[in-house]
DNA sequence: CCGACTGTCACGCAGCGTGAATGTAG
DNA sequence: TCTACATTCACGCTGCGTGACAGTCG
């Protein structure tokens, strides 16, 4: 029971502008990620603009919610084509299924590291606020 | 009431493979903030090796919070400097005050985009966990 | 035909990593 | 004297920013 595929005709294409308004990413960058083939543009038009379908767009979200933790550009390929595989229905074998899992520990991993820096820049921050505002106070007294 | 201030000879010096064990830096890395002028070392021993005080270690670690952060250098130099006159005992100016209130703001907006990243990590992370988790199932049944 | 958008070079910069060859500390 | 630690070049890399100049889209 499997559901019919949208034509490709129907899906919409966005233009390399539209694309970064949605995910976030400047011009650069997106056509950085094409030059490390990274996300390549699925198409071209006639005149050779970049054209993007809604799951090259799935895919630089992908990369860009793993781009703070820092993974090299082999692993991000390597990641991109396994969710790719997984999306068409591709059976993964039992190595690849397990290269998935240790990316998501990994994931935790480099989480738990963003989560101390974000601890360490709160007590600085409060500690500037507090300086500032003593700072301040002084500075009335006078 | 001022505290009789410790002498220079009563503070440990650290030379720059210690600095970098306590706070978690690469020597390149601390090497390289002395050549940017963020935190030179504070002197030399008469055959050459850095030397730093636990004042240096601490502008070590202020930096090392806000580096996620992405401040320019200029913007480290200038609140690295202001935190140094406070804890100098000199007075800040309304002025400088108001940067310092500025740069903990900015802290705070910078914060939160990192926990979003978290947000979108962590997002991520549990649908390749299930993507697993389920790519193991099948195998197993087959 | 105009203006907004996009294309390809190509140079530049930050923030280090990584030697290599040499000297210092204890 | 040994060796662990430090020094200064200096080249290399990633991940883009930033024009310049030309072509495309609607």
């Amino acid at each position: 029971v499997t559901q019919p595929e949208p034509l490709p005709s129907d899906r919409p294409l966005h233009q390399i502008g539209e694309v970064a308004d949605i995910v976030g990413l400047s011009l650069r960058t997106i056509r950085y990620y094409e030059e490390v083939d990274l996300v390549p543009a699925s198409g071209r038009s006639s005149g050779g603009f970049r054209l993007y379908t809604d799951e090259d767009v799935e895919r630089f979200r992908v990369v860009k919610a793993f781009k703070p933790l820092k993974f090299s550009l082999e692993q991000m390929r390597d990641l991109l084509a396994l969710l790719d595989r997984v999306e068409h229905g591709t059976r993964l074998t039992a190595v690849e299924t397990d290269r998935l899992a240790q990316y998501a520990r990994a994931a935790d991993d480099r989480a738990e590291v963003l989560r101390d820096q974000i601890a360490a820049v709160t007590r600085l921050s409060v500690l500037l606020h507090r300086t500032a505002r003593a700072s301040a106070a002084r500075s009335k007294r006078a």
